[in-house]
DNA sequence: CCTTCACAAATCGTATATCATTTGAAATAC
DNA sequence: GTATTTCAAATGATATACGATTTGTGAAGG
């Protein structure tokens, strides 16, 4: 009898909300009415926010309280970096064990993405996209690596909400780019070769993205950089 | 009045004692003598459990309880290449602001383990050597990156203490590749460059232990690749 | 009008108490 | 003798209660 326990409904629904931007960066959790909506106490509540806090996505502060946490301008650029750096080694790892089949999947979903860009659809092109990478870094036969970048591709979905917007010239090159790291796979290039193609790939979309951002600024100076 | 919470107590104890070894693998954790011996009541023992478990440092199991998470022979193996790909990324990241003041600091450490290298300690060494690194990496530009890091070191201590064995020869080369890589750093030589010494020189005490490891099998065989 | 102090409301931090679940051991059946 | 069932002890999970801290507000003083 797989009994959810309190503390998890509790941080599944915050985690929940915040990803899917009810919570808004600054929002304060605070435990008595998420404990009242939730028909639990308050201590389940304040052990989930406590994982939450664990994972960064939220601030707290002692006898203060919770907040979702604040996005720098540098975040976005920052958790980018990072899922460029840890994905692009998850994927040089897991090159050698990837399977014709596979390759296969990589393929037909990137050809579904190629299919899109003319009824463009950004949210579902999104969701192609993290397809077509898992199934090149889900392989990836270091855990700790492999558990950094499910944790990158979470923050990110958190930050789409509040910063990112779409580069709608950078969709036609993404998925160019895609099938040259296939190749590099199928061609059993140098993992360091594969590493440096697959982090390039997305530090490609960080710069298109900073760049749209610069151009245009002074419009409407958010807090996030291409709000 | 800077008052440490309950829970914050906790949570340092316990990480201290996993830490030093006190509490092994497989150790549990209850609750209630942990409560008892810090004199405060289990709820704040609870939440520090909690926090080590995000940490990684034990793991949890519903209505089960915690204990100190176990060690796979290939533990070390996966921290240490994580560790190499962090912290080459934030040598690399962080070489553009070194300071010709930091490169001296960083020599005259190296040049204390160059001496040590006689009268061999190895817990000093190892001091040094994060002392070293830490001066090139602390300034890294990007938190994330440089919160990996520190997760990194953090976790081997831990492991240093049940399966790392320290490798004499290894010694000798470490120190002469630290004078590498900060010429490197000095050369401004391109960071990719840089990046990769860094990486390979912790990947090189890697291969170093494993190396000893295997040539070791059979002779009391734990579950750690070098105990 | 601004600053400072005091107080009250909001909220967090922790203790205690109770309920739920797991686990192992004893008893029973086969 | 082994397998199954039952039950009790250990322990975790959560609720409730209360004390502690922070923070805003308004009054008093300058």
């Amino acid at each position: 009898m797989a009994t959810i326990s309190k503390s998890e409904q509790a941080y599944r629904l915050m985690r929940d909300r915040i990803e899917s931007g009810r919570y808004v960066p600054g929002y304060r959790l605070v435990l008595a009415p998420i404990a009242a909506e939730l028909e639990m106490s308050v201590v389940p509540v304040r052990e989930a926010i406590r994982r939450l806090e664990a994972e960064g996505l939220v601030t707290f502060e002692t006898n203060v309280g919770a907040q979702v946490a604040l996005i720098k301008e540098t975040e976005y650029q920052h958790t980018m970096q990072t899922l460029a750096l840890v994905e692009g080694s998850a994927t040089a790892l897991a090159s050698p064990t990837i399977t014709a089949d596979q390759v296969e999947r990589a393929r037909a979903i990137n050809e579904l993405m190629r299919e899109s860009l003319s009824h463009f659809d950004p949210q579902r092109f999104t969701e192609l996209n993290l397809e077509f990478h898992s199934v090149l870094f889900e392989t990836c036969p270091n855990p700790h690596i492999l558990d950094l970048v499910h944790r990158g591709w979470n923050r990110m979905k958190v930050l789409r909400n509040s910063s990112f917007s779409f580069v709608p010239g950078r969709a036609q090159e993404s998925v160019d780019e895609h099938d040259r790291i296939l190749q590099l796979i199928v061609d059993h290039a140098p993992t360091i070769e594969i590493e440096i193609a697959a982090r390039n790939h997305r530090l490609g979309t960080l710069d298109a993205v900073l760049a749209q951002s610069a151009s245009r600024q002074g419009e409407a100076r958010a807090q996030a950089p291409a709000a």
